[in-house]
DNA sequence: TACCTTCTTAGCGCAATCTTAACGCCAAAC
DNA sequence: GTTTGGCGTTAAGATTGCGCTAAGAAGGTA
């Protein structure tokens, strides 16, 4: 998902966030000192930076002033003290959030989620790639080889569905209730319809048709790769 | 500086947050329920809001999630309830910062200079151009071929929305919002007769009326450059 | 008051889309 | 070898969504 700089001096905290973010699918660099992480924050360019305010080597107000002479990544800042006044200092040298120690796990991810949203370009919208199908969400465009494929709305959130999961299985009842809602959970044929629709279009964009693949008895799936498992 | 609306139905906490905000140099505007608040965020577009949690008339997180839909206003949470359960839920929701009540006012400030600081971005630029149209939305005049052409307040604010966020698609939910406010996300004839006015004085300024197209059950967008796809 | 602009509301025709039904195919089960 | 259930395909109504027009309603101004 993002790349993530932590600078904190205590190997049991860079531990415990190495766990944590990675297990939410970031990646993360460390670094253990001020000196080091502006280093990092310049080589890296990481997407977010987890600031620790007690550093051995610099203040880390000090440390936090310096990178924002040149650095507009997204801060959040960790500290020991619950002080008020400390928190307004931080904020006010370009810190964009602030938690103290400790600190309650889900709510550390759930604020570099906020962070990290908020500063994504609108225009980095969620879009889907598989090979040279591209779907994407915010416009309700389909791409073959970059070139629209008009779809109706009905094809298209079924291939978005399918794209959301791609290469697992979804149920004719799951697809059913995403598309339909949860009356048409019996209407099979429905499916059967609409995806002879859409996977004429996709062929006649030049897309093997072979990407949507039925699993008899239970739904349809979207082909990752080509995988030429019969 | 800065307008900031406050949904909040303790008129004591207005009260306070109002001494608060204008003493630091903004403007307050407030709403003591939801409805009142989403009306109020349509109509005077705040640079941001502060949302309390617990309102007579929905779920503020309701509220969020509904006004999430349309607007993207950097919105702080105020909320009584400490479980951070509840701080992960709003900020998934799209909240940017969350303050449990009672919170300390310096730290409130600071926060809220954090958001502004990061929101307020150099590149809404007050004139859009796409080929020979021009918006300026800073004195709500449409060119074409440098002509002006005489449109009604909701004639541009329909077309600024669309220049606003060129190429994508705004479903009718999104335009209704913007345009008419939060109960009027259903009237999606209003849209069909607007859009004919509009497309009309376009023409009639000599610009091809498919710049403004339409995504059958979806919306409508701005077309970027002349696609002749289809 | 009268006039003018703008907005709201209703209704019509058309085209795109969806629903429904019917038919043939295939593979697994009997 | 026959039957059966699930699937793909096609085509015909039925429905929806859209562009457009026009007639009130509302609000502002002389």
């Amino acid at each position: 998902m993002s790349r993530i700089l932590v600078i904190d001096d205590e190997r049991s905290i860079r531990r415990m966030l190495q766990v944590l973010l990675e297990g939410a699918g970031h990646t993360m660099i460390s670094a253990e000192d001020a000196s080091h992480g502006l280093h990092a924050l310049a080589m890296e360019k990481p997407d977010l930076l987890i600031l620790d305010l007690g550093l051995p080597d610099m203040d880390g107000l000090e440390c936090l002033r310096r990178l924002r002479e040149w650095s507009t990544v997204p801060v959040l800042i960790l500290s020991a003290r619950p002080d008020p006044a400390d928190k307004v200092s931080a904020l006010d040298l370009g810190a964009d959030d602030y938690l103290t120690k400790p600190f309650d796990a889900p709510e550390l991810l759930a604020r570099l989620r906020a962070l990290l949203r908020r500063v994504t370009t609108p225009d980095e919208q969620p879009v889907i790639s598989i090979g040279i199908l591209t779907i994407d969400l915010a416009t309700h465009e389909a791409r073959v080889d970059n070139q629209t494929v008009p779809l109706t709305p009905i094809e298209f959130s079924l291939l978005a569905q399918l794209a959301r999961h791609a290469g697992r299985v979804l149920t004719h009842a799951h697809l059913l209730n995403a598309v339909w809602g949860p009356k048409a959970t019996e209407q099979s044929h429905y499916l059967r319809v609409h995806f002879t629709h859409l996977r004429r279009k996709l062929r006649d964009a030049g897309l093997d048709a072979e990407v949507i693949r039925n699993e008899p008895g239970i739904g349809y799936r979207l082909m990752l790769e080509d995988d030429p498992r019969t």
